[in-house]
DNA sequence: TATGAATGAGGGTTCATTCAT
DNA sequence: GATGAATGAACCCTCATTCAT
């Protein structure tokens, strides 16, 4: 009967005791993800046993069990965070690209001045650690990849559409996309998590952004 | 037996049945790095046994042993084998980037059309299994990626310089080389890895390099 | 606590709330019981794990430590349960033998006939799931059917003796009932736990009590 | 490549040292069959753990899961050789039954007086140890269990034929050789198992067996 | 009484690596 | 050089049992 109320959606009044628990359901569950978020970061996904994480979180290897089904789960359940984030913090930024291209550029800033120095480790599991461990977590990570790929073509195509311009084909605005998605994968991994320049990324981000809008703006010439 | 080897390395002429022997030895060499790339692609490196390499390279596993320190040997080995095969191929095209871009475009063209339809197991293992497996492997994937950065710094630099333009910095052309990379890693990984579309490749590919081009030009203006 | 329950051992009389607690107490432990006997039967007694059978019986893992010791207790109760039943169905049938084979053939008819179709439950978990699972099982067990093959013993000994029969030794009646017990076994593990065929059963039965019956009668001759 | 040659039954000549190899190879598997019997016997087969047979086998944990594919497999194997050595024993006995009932007494000494004192071990795995663990196991006592019913329902007919009387159908004697058997299993499990009468199986033995053929003479009358 | 989250010992299994032949 | 049986550390996971609420 694992998780059986996961969340108590329904509108149910809780009791005091009850709300008490499920803080410390969800603290507890926060505490184990932090822990394995550190240690797949920091000693990589297979390196870190169950039996690690669970000295590291302060619990048994039963709780970590009782909270997520295996070890794929828990990789599943940090990546599916991780993307949450993401999206959640270039989610305005993108929306707001409409004329100009500045919803871009802060997006890209947003990312490399402010994720990247503050969330290392997540930058670390989804480009590092969940990269070819199951099936199931590279159908994670694709969603993910999929979603955020989306933003950046709608935002693509709503700046286009303002400047008058057109993209020859859906699919070119996919590219395009997908395209910067690799640029900014590629450049936090080789300034962060390769060498670490947390200091540099803020201005290697502008460059890279800058390098982005000159493609863009091809389109509209 | 040393004294065999150094024989192999200095000019000394070998007999003929010392021939024979290194020629089987460079096939079996290959015919495992070849199981063993089948293997990794196809079933992850991890899942693919030593066992299940010798099997597969019909050989047995003490053989393995005798041609590579370890697996991670053997990864280290084939992702070498695939960094030398990817530079070779792009090589020309990068040094033949002068004042046009079409050497960029030649890159381009035969990265996507070329040489990702015709190896993808390559892609698979460079981009996918390769990826955080340990701190050897990583090292070596960092090498590979800083000669094909290099590669691509070059050439642009090269460019740049013909038409009269300058990069801000050095950086700049790093990163922005960097980020060619990220774009050519990614979109193999979504179109190739994740979707297979190896036809639609070429097209694709094309609109990468369109939108690469312009963001380069930028700098002419 | 302890006082409360030597109350409902001796005759003082129960309060009324008394009375229901009681009840609900035996309906509580009814209900345990049915579940169990329904998982071990149906996904064996190992697979069974204490967290599904309390899910089945609607309750928490804590009350089943509650009613019940530990998990070898449930069996244990279990098992004492079927043998009561069992004997308690048989009994009047072997008493009833005595003269003729009636009383033998009547019991083989409520075994085959009327027990095993309507609790194949219980057929399984004495037969099947309780074999071999620890010493106190087994003990358990072996005391259930020390006790039947009593029951099939006497039954034995009065027929012999009103025919004027002797059995040539005391064990060689204990021998026979034991025989017979492992014949009723047998049958119902093959036809109704093996092969489901439990309206055959009456038939396979009959044939069965033939057997027995004449290999009783040889000692008359 | 697991047991590669198991049984190299091709005509081919064998080389002194594969020979030698497939000597060791037997005689390694012997030795590990002996430990799991008697440690499957002795703890019971939950208990007794793969370190333990392979600490007893004096042998590592992987050379068991060389041998064998898992633990299941190691029971089956040995309830596989256990119903051979069975059938083995009672063959000629059962094959003999013609006429008289010579064959059939035969085959319970050979049980009762020759099987049971000399391996206890095989009685309790075929009767305790290997009861309801898995529905694999299962399935492989049923087919023993079959097979071996199948020999006394075919002496039976023989014997029947012979005599000029005839089974009521095809079931009856399948019904007499199911309850034979298991006449013989729980005279085993009680004298040998729960109690340690092993001198005394073989009069316990003709006991049985004679009550055995009173019931079969019935037949002729 | 009832709950169910927490425990942790213990088990089965895998697989990279070695080494005698 | 080649073989493949043998090793054993290490891992993931299960589940009976406990106990604070």
């Amino acid at each position: 009967m694992k998780a059986k109320k996961e969340n108590q959606e329904n509108g149910a009044p809780l009791s005091k005791s009850a709300l008490r628990r499920q803080r410390e359901r969800e603290q507890r569950l926060e505490t184990i993800l932090g822990a394995a978020q550190t240690l797949f970061a920091g000693e990589g996904y297979h390196k870190a046993s169950m039996e690690k994480i669970a000295d590291s979180a302060e619990v048994s290897v039963g709780t970590l069990y009782f909270y997520f089904k295996n070890k794929e789960d828990l990789l599943v359940k940090l990546l599916s965070q991780i993307g949450f984030d993401l999206r959640n913090m270039l989610g305005a930024a993108f929306k707001s690209a409409d004329i100009s291209m500045e919803g871009i550029r802060e997006a890209g800033r947003i990312f490399f001045a402010e994720f990247c120095p503050h969330y290392p480790e997540s930058i670390a599991i989804f480009f590092r650690e969940s990269v070819g461990q199951s099936e199931l977590v590279e159908a994670h990570r694709k969603k993910i990849f999929d979603k955020l790929i989306d933003d950046v073509r709608q935002a693509l195509i709503r700046v286009c559409d303002n400047q008058g311009a057109r993209f020859q084909s859906d699919l070119s605005a996919e590219v395009m996309a997908t395209s910067i998605m690799g640029m900014f994968e590629r450049i936090a991994y080789q300034y962060l998590i390769w060498q670490d320049r947390s200091e540099d990324l803020a201005v290697i981000g502008q460059d890279a952004v800058d390098f982005i809008i000159g493609g863009i703006e091809r389109l509209f010439r």
